[in-house]
DNA sequence: CAAAATACGTAACATACGATACAGCGCTCC
DNA sequence: GGAGCGCTGTATCGTATGTTACGTATTTTG
């Protein structure tokens, strides 16, 4: 079974002609990004012509070069989006089933995070800690377990914290009592919920602004969103995983406190005192 | 020292209009692949149109398209060579809050699953698979989120699964109906809520086996669960995190449902023809 | 609330890219 | 040694791509 262009090569370049075979070792000496290049800049860096390198990925079974090209890509996109395939296999310390589930969770949050920049989250977080407007929270079938959790935390440190929960038709009702100040933290991964999408686009129109917690293939909501934090979810499972954006949800709750500890402080005595 | 053009972005993507920020943002959600296509399929993945993508990569410092296409694949040829760069020590490519959070949180997860046996999660998942009795699921103030997310999940894949909440009184009645094959997952960290440790008492006395999520310090709920999960909670904020205890659950729900697979899927297929 | 500034998209444009036709060269096999 | 075949490069063509100008919509500011 040959899977990757890399191997294509490898198995027919015994066949080449002489210019060919040139391209393809440069190609191989340098996988995959001279492909990804032009075809005169392929040629050049082979020191073959323009026309070589054509009848080169024509003989590899491409229709034209954007083909090749896109073919090259898509296997980038998939190396690139789990890590640890290529690490070299982290000889797992427990052998069942437990570790790669573990390590691709790991990694996923690793690369959650490397995306995600201390300034992006401190924007957020002023936005979460402004306490001129109210702060609603909702998720999808998966995700509002997460949308609860994080309300859980919020609406102990300010007031005006909301978790949208039950029928449709009871927070659709709610957008009434949004506007410019309010902030609307989405959860949404695959498979995307259209009652949601539809929440947030009216209440973009309503002028609310909206944090989004979605996938790496970013939600439809992400046209309506002012902030977007794109998880991965990739695990060896059946299902997704939200433990990546658990874990910035958690980072998200602990800066807002940051933010809000002086009067956060007193509330939280207040709440004691209340018990 | 801004060093890629991932970490440009988010230096910048707070000073820039919604319709670049959309564009950064699918950038960034799957780097750097999307950069390296054409403009047109690039502002169609976005939502917006070409020149938008155009006069976003003018804003980052580029001359022109090609050249920004060629920085993101030099990018990328650094990173390919050097595959151990990615996964050992990503060395903290954002020096500031976040990173600490982040490294307790994945710390966590390493200690927790460390003292966690292949075993003991078979054991757990054989159990919560076993459908002869019925499944019963609640968490405390932080922790239900948790206990929905489970419950959300195993929902799907086998009949007589329950998530009990609401007021105390209302899943309190609810220990009429379990019995000795029934199964009680009870999420309990600090600090821990006398109400579940009541509910757990009564639900043992019955004969109900207790799966028991906690923290390190163990909630005094152990005494009478079957099974014990001990998450590691300590991360530098003002509030513990459950994000270790929510991959334990993720990696469960997946176990559960590879041993129900067949039976699984046919359910899951007859949900897909209730829509 | 009005006016100015900014941002966005549509559409026309120029360029550079991939594709193709053709000619020259070398190699192989009578 | 000559004829035929195959490989390669040059030059040209059509087109898809990046670019720019302009009008409209939206937001911001006084």
């Amino acid at each position: 079974m040959i899977s990757s262009i890399a191997e294509l090569i490898s198995d027919r370049i015994g066949a080449m002609p002489a210019g060919e075979r040139r391209a393809a070792q440069t190609l191989i000496a340098n996988y995959p990004l001279i492909g990804l290049k032009t075809v005169a800049e392929f040629s050049a860096a082979a020191g073959v012509s323009s026309p070589t390198i054509l009848r080169f990925v024509a003989r590899l079974g491409f229709q034209n070069y954007p083909e090749f090209q896109s073919t090259l890509q898509d296997e980038l996109a998939a190396q690139l989006q789990s890590p640890a395939s290529r690490t070299l296999n982290p000889p797992s310390p427990n052998g069942g089933a437990v570790s790669p589930m573990l390590e691709a969770t790991l990694d996923n949050m690793r690369e959650t995070f490397r995306h995600l920049s201390d300034k992006q989250l401190a924007d957020i977080a002023a936005k979460l800690a402004d306490r001129r407007g109210k702060t609603f929270l909702i998720g999808g079938r998966f995700t509002d377990p997460l949308a609860r959790y994080m309300a859980a935390h919020l609406a102990i440190i300010q007031p005006n914290v909301f978790h949208l929960a039950g029928q449709e038709s009871v927070w659709r009702d709610r957008l009434i009592d949004m506007g410019k100040r309010d902030v609307l933290v989405i959860f949404d991964i695959r498979r995307y919920q259209d009652s949601l999408v539809r929440f947030a686009e009216t209440a973009h129109q309503r002028g609310v602004q909206i944090v989004l917690f979605t996938d790496q293939w970013l939600s439809p909501i992400a046209r309506f969103a002012r902030h977007v934090i794109a998880g991965r979810t990739a695990v060896p499972s059946a299902w997704d995983s939200s433990a990546a954006l658990f874990v910035v949800a958690e980072t998200l709750i602990g800066a807002v406190t940051r933010q809000l500890e002086a009067d956060g402080a007193k509330r939280i005595r207040e709440l004691e005192s209340l018990r």
